[in-house]
This record gives C-alpha cells, sequence and structure tokens, in this order.
DNA sequence: AAACAACACGAACGATCGTACTATTTTCTT
DNA sequence: AAGAAAATAGTACGATCGTTCGTGTTGTTT
C-alpha cells in the first residue's frame, strides 16, 4: 500500500526555483482542498473559494490541475498520503500479527477522533458522495478503500498464521466487521458532538478480536 | 417513531381541487427530490434541473417550498416517511422482542439491497454530507439517525426484558454493532458493485445476535 | 545580455445557481 | 356570471461556477 505514496506532495530532488516555486504553491493548494473537502465534500470544493482562502488566482491554481476533476483526483491522492502517514506507517512499527492490527485500529480511531481532517475520516465523506455515481471520483475512492479493508484482512491473515487467530476464522468477514465499528463511530462522533462512540467502537473491536482470537 | 408520517406526502381529507392539486405536484416534486438527493446529495439538488425533469417551472416549484433549505428539510421528512414505511410499520407486525429485531435488521438490509433509493440509504447519503456542516439540516439528519439507532436499542432493550437477551449485555452497545454492519454493507455495495457485503452483513448480524443471546 | 521556460495574474466567457417580482391560468365560492 | 383564491408560469436579478486567453513576472540557461 505504502509503495508510492510521493506523487503530488513531495518531488524531493528538484534544484530548479521555478518549479519549486510550483511545488510548493500546489502543496499549499492540496493541504487546503483536504481540510475543505473533508467538510464541504469534493463537490463543494470550488476554485474560486479555494483560491480566495490562500489569496491566489483562479487560473493561477488551476493551471496547477488542469481540470477541476484532475484537481479532485489530486486532492485524493493527498489525503491518501496524509492517511497512511498517519495511520498505517505508525502500525509497521508493530511485530506483524495481532499487535499490529490492534496498532492499525487504533491509529485509525485516533486519526477520526483528532480530526486529522476537520471533517473526520476524508474517504469516508467522500465515498458516500461518489458511491452512486460513476467515474474516475468513484473508482479512485473505491480503490483507496479496498486497500484499507484488504490490509486490514491481510493483517488478521498473518495473525492467523502466527496462530494468533483461529484456524476457522474468515479474515475477510473478522475485516468487514472491524472497519464497520470504525466508520460508525466516525459518522455517529460527528453529527452527536461527542466522543462517546469512539470507547463503544473500542469496546466492540475488543469482542470481536477476543472472538476470533485463538 | 411512527406518530407522525404523513407531514408532506398525504394530506388526506382535502376536497378543495385547488390544494389537492398542489398536494399533487408536491408530492411528485417530493418523489424525484428524495432519488436524486440519494444520489447527488442534498446539495447536489438543484431547483432548475428538479423542474427541468419534470417539466414545470422553476419558481412554480420552489413556490410550494419558500426556500431551498425547506424543500431539502422537506426532502428529509419525505425520505423519512418512505423509510417508515419499507422499514419500521412490516417490522411491527412482528412480535416484540427478538424477532420484531430481526425483522428490522433484515428489512433494512433489503431497503437498501432493493435500492428503494438509488443511490442506496438516503439517511447514509445525507449523514455523511451534512455531518460536519452545522445547521438545521444536519439536526434533521441526525435526529433521525438518533431514532432509528434508538429503535435499534429500545428493540434490544425489549427482548433483553423478554429473556431473550442476555442480562449483562448493554442494548446501547449491540444497537452499534448492529447499524454499523448495516451502513457499511450499504456503502460498499455501492462501491463494489457487488450484493456479496450483504452477505457478510447477515453473518454478522447473526453473530452479534448469538453473542447477546441467552 | 539575450533567449527561454515555468509560474502567476487579470479579465472575460457562457452556464447555472437561488431568489424575487409580476402575470396568467385554474379552481372554488357566492 | 363575477370575484376571490390558489397554483403555475415567465422574466430578470446578482452571484458563482469552471474554463480560456493574453500578459506579465521570475528564474534558468546559453
Amino acid at each position: 500500500m505504502s509503495e508510492q505514496l510521493v506523487d503530488d506532495t513531495s518531488p524531493e530532488g528538484v534544484t530548479d526555483g521555478r518549479v519549486r516555486r510550483g511545488d510548493r504553491t500546489r502543496r499549499v493548494v492540496l493541504r487546503r482542498a483536504v481540510d475543505v473537502a473533508s467538510v464541504e465534500g469534493l463537490e463543494g470544493l470550488s476554485i474560486g473559494r479555494l483560491a480566495g482562502e490562500l489569496s491566489i488566482s483562479k487560473s493561477g491554481l488551476i493551471a496547477h490541475f488542469g481540470t477541476k476533476e484532475q484537481l479532485q483526483l489530486a486532492t485524493i491522492r493527498a489525503a491518501r498520503a496524509i492517511f497512511v502517514h498517519s495511520v498505517i506507517e505508525p502500525a509497521l512499527e508493530s511485530t506483524q500479527g495481532m499487535a499490529r492490527l490492534r496498532r492499525l485500529l487504533e491509529a485509525w480511531l485516533e486519526y477520526s477522533c483528532d480530526r486529522r481532517f476537520p471533517g473526520g475520516c476524508f474517504f469516508s465523506r467522500a465515498a458516500h458522495e461518489y458511491a452512486a455515481r460513476p467515474g474516475a471520483i468513484r473508482d479512485a475512492i473505491a480503490a483507496v478503500d479496498e486497500e484499507w479493508v484488504g490490509l486490514i484482512a491481510a493483517t488478521v491473515a498473518e495473525a492467523q498464521a502466527v496462530g494468533e487467530v483461529r484456524a476457522d476464522a474468515d479474515p475477510a468477514l473478522v475485516a468487514f466487521d472491524l472497519v464497520s465499528y470504525l466508520d460508525s463511530a466516525n459518522l455517529r462522533s460527528l453529527l452527536l458532538g461527542t466522543d462517546d462512540v469512539y470507547d463503544q467502537a473500542r469496546v466492540a473491536v475488543e469482542r470481536r478480536l477476543a472472538d476470533a482470537a485463538s
């Protein structure tokens, strides 16, 4: 999952001051774009508003991306990089198996509860926005979601291989249950304006892990 | 929950042909509005587009609701009436307790899987759209969600009172887990374009109910 | 110093948005 | 048949949308 997360946010070894300036503003734009989109949605991302908030020109802004749809796709990639850095990478420090699985789930809950994006989980917001609307944006969002659910399932399978999970457990089913708790806590913490649901999710996660453990 | 679900959709005993005509078009508008909003969102509900699709004038359409926000709120009420009719009422035929709980959950899965709204669950779509945006619409959506989760919790409590659920089970926690499965299946059936996730949700529901049963 | 390249800006475009105001048509009342 | 009432239609408004084009501005290369 984390093989190439430098698409838009870190061109690295560029010495040319002109393109460095361009990359800097592109980074500034995307940083703001992910925050706005997590609240207003990817459709609510308006070029004029974004340019106004950043005090740059509409034309100068869109020149970096070509079209609005490409700006939206770049925003998704930028959000994915932030997600990987916030949730995935820290968990990779734990040894694979149940320990890493717990780290992943807890990191996700913190990522949501700490409002790493002001509107909660960026992908939960975007997924519901485009789930029923075919197109490149939906495909990109669906791909990230499958990556995430697949990672959880793979980690369950690892724990199974190590003998920490019962042999008759289906990793895909366990993963389905676990991500369901996370998504539900994310949404309802926003709706209810309280963090209590995160503890409900933690209880649910622990129960599910205990049930699957050998 | 179902004490007053006739707000916008059925004025019933009106004899005046003029207001009957108005109620008819209002019903036509809202029927289309809930379908559009379940796909494009409540913000994507545009008056001009709605009027165009129904071959009526923008001004004539909006005159029924006053402002766009009130049209959106009326759309929420109309969607709630459909939800109550599709999911709640059929389940009330079952005896209270575990039987009714199972009917509620299965009815919800069919309501989502059968695409009673073309974009899947109307409220899941709308909730994520407004979860992080304060206002009347968010409040209305949050209220419906609390009604629904509360109904599931109350039904669990009923089953507990009858002795079908273990005394040490927390109805709120059981309800949290159950609605999480439903929401997750709804979203991912749309994202993946397959109905398999509904079976995953059914397995999860059965496991959770078995764990809570006494 | 001159030529070139990348970025940023301002102005304008057609389109659509929500809304307000003013007829016109339809239906009921008397 | 005449008038009131309600629904519908028509028109126009300012604002914002995404996009395009021409022109500076800044940095690099030769």
